[in-house]
DNA sequence: AATGAATGAGGCTTCATTCAT
DNA sequence: AATGAATGAAGCCTCATTCAT
């Protein structure tokens, strides 16, 4: 491996296994087995590091999403796909995941509005399948990229709740992750709540 | 006001403002317009502070779910006020909420365990509300205490879009917000996905 | 006890326990259960606190010394005795021996010369002892002042020895005190090394 | 000289000149005429700077000791030498000498186990000299442990008053010594106290 | 492509002391 | 007689970065 994805690795581990805050380009040297100074023959300075990563990590969450669609899918066969296959991929590389959702803006230094936008278009990307969906008469769809994003939230809302860790010892991951799956393709079926 | 509150509230307006790796005992002073030391007169350390904003937070969400809490509404009606009042709490104390959900646990130096318990209390509210409704025919409820935490998720998921700034510019906050909470009521309505 | 009295108390107990360098007016008031401030009323700073400790300390050790002088003793009796009472009083008021002679002038500032003078007049007491004894015949003085200087240093020794922690942990302390006082009388008797 | 050398060399003449407690990684710094940050690039902090120089001071004078033992002298001469040996190199390396024995331990956090050990294995030197020795019949050897921190004491007491400048000035230093000398082989002969 | 030395800024914290009460 | 609030200096240490090699 070239040390250039050397440092991007060893970036993400640190980025989730101690936090943003403890990330220090001594650290990733350190861990990298490289001088400090080495990464800045890689990398301008560690904005750049840091923005590289998230490219990098957008890129692949767009990837798995894009992978995982496929037209001949009934929509709520494909929301609930999609929905693993979301949950999957962040769990499954939460460091990524860290970097693009869960990482405030504020913390990142000049994080340039086009990279932004790049994010966004992963849910264009749910929402063109709710839009382009033959199955209006089971789903509200006032607005597509409005349900989308509720869509997007929920997720989130799920995923962050497990790598926060912040769900109760006493609940299995996986019942819990069902059971979510469960109610938020439930909650997209176009069924007015029982008067 | 009294420093000891000047020093919270300045830094509850730095977390929010500049993110969490950015708060300093310096930084917290020079805002105060203290020097750094005079912090250490009302709180033992950095930790100190940070639980004390902690603890706080924890208690006014607590309160405000509660005092939302009515025995005549019915379920859907208390679940929906519920939401609205989370979210509500979540956007007017964006600092707090903050403090007590999206900080990781890694930033967070000895964030002691009953801190952690106390947060919970606050599912366990929900959980008790949705286990002791007589709306049984209408709810999934395998185990209230996992409906509570995927209620919760879903909740935290959406106000997280919004606190990060990543809601879409087109979109409207507020119909963000109610088409949220409608998928989210409707997702708990006691009826099968249509086969 | 009056404030000024446990002051002084507190401070030769954290001396012994911690160690010069640990001491501080705030740690000094907190253990008396009082605000640093406080001190002040009763010492003009700390130096003048440890400067007062020292005095003292040094009256005491004094006291105890002459009190066991007794002209009616033949010299290598009064030796032996001053030596007993010379490493039991160290031992067992440490912090006050500490003060006196183990803290180094440079870590006392402005430590006094009448002082260091105060301190000597120890040593002229077992000048004095040597010097007016009748049994010249036993030992060796060519100069009083000089023996007792060698005689102090070696009890010195054997007390900052164990002050110090630095016996092997094999070694019973007692064994050892009673060895090296024998060693140190013996050194004083009027008998050439054989040839 | 390298950087690291006049680090060690700096912290040495500073202990001697200000004392244990005003060694500070600023003053080292200032004295070396580099930023503090500097000595972190040489040494992990400042504990590893000073058990550097502890290990240093101790390797050099169980070096002098050893260099000073020769089989061919007779026990009485050996043990001359070895003290003439211990108190020149107290005297003439007083920085070291201070670091090794006479700093507390209280003052050294963490000061490791196995540098203690190093340190008395110097004792054990002694210890093996007297015990190999064929002079039994001249010297009190019950246990040439004891005896060996006996001698020890007595050599350290000698310096001690030296070094903190205890000694009464109308008494010069080099009859000081060799009267102290004199006296502790003395109390080495296997002569009882007359009755 | 990589390093070692160096720095200035800033991190948390404790210090002795003063001042108004 | 005692306190609480405040400060400026200093403690140890880590940071991102630069420069010469």
């Amino acid at each position: 491996m070239s040390l250039r994805n050397e440092i991007l690795q060893v970036t993400k581990e640190l980025l989730i296994k101690e936090g943003f805050s403890k990330i220090s380009m001594r650290r990733i040297a350190s861990r990298a087995n490289v001088t400090a100074t080495s990464i800045y023959l890689h990398f301008k300075n560690k904005d750049d590091l840091l923005l590289t990563l998230i490219e990098e990590s957008i890129k692949t969450l767009k990837q798995a999403l894009q992978d995982s669609v496929n037209s001949e899918y009934g929509l709520t066969d494909q929301l609930r796909i999609l929905a693993e296959t979301y949950i999957n991929y962040a769990l499954n590389h939460p460091q990524e995941y860290e970097i693009i959702y869960m990482v405030r803006p504020e913390e990142m230094p000049k994080y340039p509005k086009d990279k932004f936008r790049d994010v966004r278009s992963a849910y264009e990307l749910i929402a063109d399948i709710i839009r382009e969906s033959d199955h209006h008469e089971y789903i509200e769809v006032e607005d597509s990229l409005i349900s989308a994003y509720t869509f997007w939230a929920q997720l989130h809302g799920v995923v962050s709740v497990i790598l926060n860790r912040r769900l109760d010892t006493r609940i299995p991951q996986s019942t819990f992750i069902d059971q979510s799956i469960e109610h938020i393709i439930r909650g997209f079926i176009n069924q007015k709540t029982p008067a």
